[in-house]
DNA sequence: TGAATGCATTACCGTACAGTAATATATTAC
DNA sequence: GTAATATATTACTGTACGGTAATGCATTCA
């Protein structure tokens, strides 16, 4: 298993893909219409590339509305993925580990401030 | 700041890159021709390139010892660069990092068996 | 001193891949 | 029915980047 974690990390190495998944994280599930809305210089097929690369690693899922496909984050396979991986150096920064806790709250905190999330 | 770990992720995304640190992770630190004589179907050059990357990312440093140069993991830099990233998704798994913690629990164990690190 | 070792640097090449444009397919509106 | 919308798919292109080979530069050994 010399690469276990290729694939994810292929997909993360893409900025645009990454945004594409910060996106669905902070608003919830979107249509590829709203998600190409947010990359201005970018053209929808693009992005439409983009989602079918992040569904076949399963970090998002789609579900049919009509015309319009909606897009949801799949944070389960995202952390299943990458723990492993950084299982082999949470001996050098478990207390890296506990700050994380804390821009969590911090995180939570702002977002729970505008409360944007949509179709939930 | 759109795009701030983005230098972080290109350099995760070659897997030579992330198995150099995998070794020194679990080896502790080593010289260009150990970690080159753990990729033989690579030129040293080449390994020398990702150093050279991966000390430009400040994921290693390298100290000179003779005609050697001596490289060590920074992992500090690696959670410090990781950290903000995996905030943004920490709502959602929780849970894994507590499996995270699990998991290290047996790697750890199972390099305390082999007590391979150098250099200490 | 000269030869050899260890690593860095440069120039070059091949390819994977992000982006675009054009076309296709399905669904809603008219 | 036709037109328009929303997404997917395909073919194409440019370029960034991993790999190699060759050269350079210290350092150690003879």
């Amino acid at each position: 298993m010399p690469g276990d974690s290729d694939v994810l990390f292929r997909i993360l190495a893409d900025p645009t893909r990454r945004l594409i998944l910060d996106l669905l994280a902070e608003r919830g599930p979107l249509t590829v219409g709203e998600l190409a809305g947010a990359f201005p210089r970018l053209v929808a097929s693009g992005i439409s590339k983009h989602l079918m690369s992040l569904r076949a690693a399963g970090l998002v899922t789609a579900t049919r509305h009509g015309r319009q496909q909606i897009y949801r984050l799949e944070a389960g396979a995202l952390a299943a993925g990458l723990t492993p991986w950084m299982a082999k150096y949470e001996p050098y920064w478990s207390a890296a580990l506990e700050r994380l806790r804390d821009l969590a709250q911090e995180g939570r905190a702002k977002g729970e401030a505008r409360k944007t999330r949509r179709r939930g």
